[in-house]
Parts: structure tokens; sequence; C-alpha cells
RNA sequence: GCUUCCGUAGCUCAGUCGGUAGAGCAGCGGAUUCUUAAUCCGCGGGUCGAAGGUUCAAGUCCUUCCGGGAGUACCA
């Protein structure tokens, strides 16, 4: 416990207690919100307001000193005068930066104009033992960053504000489907059977029923069900998880939203997609779509342009049939792609995202995937290899893929069989036969959505990596045993 | 998984050709009633990520391991 603890903190935390003055008191005046003081601030001087927040920036002048006080809200010059604290001078040492205190003063000036409430009562409300990181470059090391997720909100300006728009972003696609009358839901995310993508999964196992279950990789399924179920819009906002690599746009546990609407084939799904856009595009970025992501400028004001799956093939890949497999593996050969034991429509989808999409600047809808790769998605009326399905591409980033609902049961098994004779680590070894049978009973034609609201937000906000918009992303486990017990054998052994 | 870079004081960072571990901030003592990265004087603070190896001598060179960043692969 007192490993890396100032000393010199616990010294004046105990110099504290013995001047009677209880370090962690249970309720201290929390005052109101400092932009709330800072608001119409000239009307208001000379009036005493209490305020709370952490200490920063002491500024010592001996009989004078000053100091910044924070709130969620805002930062506000405390200025702290022997005349006008007596009961306080005393222990003015003991309360240091990055404690958090609580202030009663009067509002005014200091004489080079800065807006100062004057101290005239300081109430202690929670020592810290830990000192803060620097104040001028804050808390750098990214490692740190990510482990001590609690000192870079409150050392590194802007981290709060990243994840108050991450907020805002979240609660502006509830009010789009909400305005919609949709209605959120909430599924399982222990799941005995996973499907609704191509992914791994986690896998752990319930006591009482002796029960193997996989975290969702997606909710889709069960979604679906609720439409056969006749609540005809739905959708839900919810942690996925899937057990594949780290990187600066992938984390193993992320936020998806999956929308689904009774009535609706992909092009009302496309709108849906445009409309939602909009409403962001004026709730979140202010009217003005323009964002800059790794350095690049992009438009989210909808209308999107559009592009067939097979055309941005061909453009990329010319004289090669994407249903042709020795052409495609010729070409995959050529691009340095692993072929072996890759399935062709798979190998086939390699060379699309291989030579593709990094083109896809957008805002972009990628549409009419091969039927082949789309296993949940309804086929074209005139070519069956094809179904009525679309992505949406920003940046060269996969942000949300829809379709119209496959809600012919029998098809539906079908491809699940298939599924089954194929069976990788992303598919489970049996058909979802309850899945089947809810279509079974008829599901209305139907429109569905998923975006990926992590890289949602990460163009919003012009964040690189995940880890900036995830406030908790996952890192390997520091071993505290690690280091010490190697010492420790090697000290037994001598 | 692969490639590559990084790990030095609580924090931000220097550390040359291998030759006695440094600065600023933070902290401690002192001065100071207008600072806002306050200033001035003085002081304390190190498992140089870990373990081996080479060497008279290792923060520095080599090997392995731990942790992280970036890229890449996987992610229909």
């Amino acid at each position: 416990m007192t490993d890396g603890i100032a000393g010199d903190r616990l010294d004046k935390l105990n110099a504290l207690r013995d001047a009677g003055i209880d370090p962690y008191p249970a309720r201290v005046a929390k005052g109101q919100p400092i932009a709330e003081v800072l608001d119409g601030f000239d009307d208001k001087i000379d009036s005493t307001v209490t305020i709370a927040g952490r200490l920063s920036q002491i500024r010592d002048f001996g009989k004078l000193r000053f100091s910044h006080l924070t709130d969620r809200t805002g930062s506000l010059q405390i200025g702290f005068e022997r005349d006008r604290l007596a009961e306080f001078w005393p222990t003015r040492k003991k309360i240091e930066s990055n404690d958090l205190i609580s202030v009663t003063g009067v509002l005014g000036h200091t004489k080079k104009g800065e807006r100062t409430i004057w101290a005239t009562e300081v109430t202690l409300a929670s020592k810290a033992l830990r000192p803060a990181p620097e104040k001028w470059h804050g808390l750098q090391d990214q490692e740190q960053r990510y482990r001590m997720r609690y000192v870079d909100l409150f050392a590194n300006p802007g981290v709060r504000e990243a994840f108050a728009t991450r907020s805002k972003i979240v609660r502006e696609v509830r009010n789009y489907f909400d305005s919609l009358d949709y209605l959120e839901v909430e599924t399982p995310i222990l799941q005995p059977l996973f499907g609704g993508a191509a992914a791994r999964p986690f896998t752990t196992h319930h006591n009482a029923l002796d029960m193997p279950l996989f975290l969702r990789i997606a909710p889709e399924l069960y979604l679906k069900r609720l439409i056969v179920g006749g609540m005809e819009r739905v959708y839900e906002i919810g942690r996925v998880f899937r057990n594949e690599g780290i990187s600066t746009r992938h984390n193993p546990e992320f936020t998806m939203l999956e929308s689904y609407e009774a009535w609706a084939d992909y092009k009302d799904i496309m709108d849906r997609v445009e409309g939602l856009f909009q409403h962001l595009v004026d709730k979140v970025l202010g009217g003005d779509g323009k964002v800059t992501f790794r350095e690049v400028e992009y438009d989210l004001k909808p209308p999107f342009q559009k592009a067939r799956y097979l055309d941005l093939f061909a453009e990329q890949n010319p004289g090669v049939d994407w249903f042709d497999h020795d052409a495609v593996t010729a070409r995959a050969k050529q691009l340095k792609l692993k072929t072996d034991g890759i399935e062709p429509a798979k190998l086939a989808n390699d060379v699309f995202e291989a030579t593709v999409e990094d083109t896809l600047s957008g805002p972009v809808f990628v549409h009419d995937y091969p039927t082949a790769i789309s296993p949940l998605a309804k086929r074209m009326v005139d070519d069956a290899r094809v179904t009525e399905r679309f992505e949406l591409f920003v940046a060269g980033m996969e942000l949300g893929n829809a379709f119209s609902e496959l809600n012919d049961a029998i098809d539906q098994e079908q491809r699940f069989k298939d599924q089954v004779v194929d069976k990788d680590d992303e598919t489970p070894g049996e058909v979802d036969v309850d899945y089947v049978t809810a279509l079974e009973f008829g599901m209305p034609p139907a429109g569905g959505l998923g975006i990926g609201i992590d890289r949602l937000c990460m163009l919003l906000t012009g964040s690189t990596s995940i880890r900036d918009v995830v406030l908790f992303p996952l890192l390997r486990r520091i071993d505290p045993n690690a280091n010490a017990g190697g010492d420790g054998e090697a000290n037994t052994a001598q």
C-alpha cells in the first residue's frame, strides 16, 4: 500500500489528523459548478459562492497564494490571503496540489484582471497520497494513460471532452432511432451458439446448467427473432466480443449498434444511414460535416456515393472474374496473398480487400455483395449469386454493414448447413435450429443494419486509435510476482 | 503471430566513443501580497524494465524474457 506513495504526503495526512482535521470527511459543501460561476461573472463581483474540485498549480507569495480549482465544468483561480483565512492559514501547506477541496469565497478580480474567488473558508474534501503528473506535459506515456485512465482523465486536457463527445454520439444515435419509433431492446450476451458475424468467440461455462456458453460476436440472430415476434422496429447498442487481434481499430470488446426494421429493404436502410449521419452532423458536429481523420478531411454530410461491389472489384482487377476461382487464385498469388486452404469466396473477398478497400476514402456505400460471403442476406431477384447488401466505408475503414434480411427459412437452413460443412473457428459446428424455426413461423421482409460505435466515435472525434475512444482498452496483465518471484528464487539459491 | 522502435527519479526528458547517473517539474527548508509553466537561495530523491553474457569497467555492446507504441497479419 505504501509502495510508490510520496512519504511527504503521508506525513501531511498524519499532521492533519493530529490537528483534528478529517482528511476524508463524509461530506463537504459542494457548491455550484464552476462554469455556472464563470457565467456572467462580472455581475456577481463581491458575492459569496462555494465551489469544489481538484487543486493545482500553487503559486506562493508568503501572505498570499494563488492556485486553480478544477471541476468537471471548468477551472477558476483561487486567491488565498492570510487576513481572510485565520483558521485555515496555519495548515495551508498541508493542502497541496492534487488534493480535493471545497472553497467558499468572494468573487473578484486580481490586479492583473484574472477572475478569482478570494477564499474565506477552505475545507479539505480528500487528501491525495500521490502527486499529479508533470503540470505542463501531463501524462504522456501511452501505456500509463491506458492503465491509469483515471490519471489520464484529470491530468490531460481534452481526454474528458473526447469521452463526453462519445456519450453524446451514443445519445444522439438513440434519439435518432427513438424518433423513428424503434424500440431499444437487450438480447443475450451469453449465447449457447454464436452467430451473426464471422469471428472467433470467447468461450465460457455456466456451472449450474453445466453448459458451455459463448460471449456474443453479434446480437443479430436474436434481434431478428424479435422481428418474427412482431416488434417490427428494434435496435440494440451493446458490447460484443471477438477473440481476435488488437490494433488501432480493433479492441476485443467493442460497442455495436444493430437495428432491424420490418417492411424495409436495404435501400430503405441506406436512407436510414444517411438520415443518421445527417442527425449526427447536426447534433454532434454542429451542422458542419467536415472531419479530419489521419490528416485527411472527409465530409460526412449525406448523400453518400454508391458503388457496386463487383464493379469496384473489376476496376481494380481487370479481366478477373470474381466467380472464377482459377482467375482469382492467380490474381491472389500475384498480390502475394495466402491461397492455400482458403475457400474460393473468402479468397475472392481477400482480393477485394487487398485491392479495393484502401481506395475507398468515402463516405461510400459499397453494395450488392456476393451471396457466398453474405450468409444472412437476401439474394437479388435477377442474380442469385449476389445479395441485397451494402457496407459503408469511410477512410478505408468499414463503419457499417446492412442488408435485406434473408427470411426464407429453407434457404437459411441450407446456408447454415454449408457453413457446418466448411466449419472453421469462426462458425459454430451446428445449425442454429431455433433460429431457422423462428423463420419458419414467418419473418416479414426486413432491413437490418450494424454500425461499429467505436469507429464512428473515432471518425467524429478525429481519433486515430480505438484506444482513444474506449475508456479502458484491453492490455496485457502485469504480473506483480513476475520479477519478484525470479529474484526470490535467485536469492534462495544463493 | 511477424517487422520495427521504445522502457533512466512520482511526471516530462537528456545521457557523446563503454570510464564516478543529470536537468526541469513535483517534494522538503527558507524569502516573497498579483501569480497564472511565478521567481530567487538551499536540500533530498535511482533495482537505468528483468535475468544472463562480453569487458579491467555496461544506462550504453550481445542474448533471452517482461511491458508498451507503430506497422502488418487475422478480423466473411
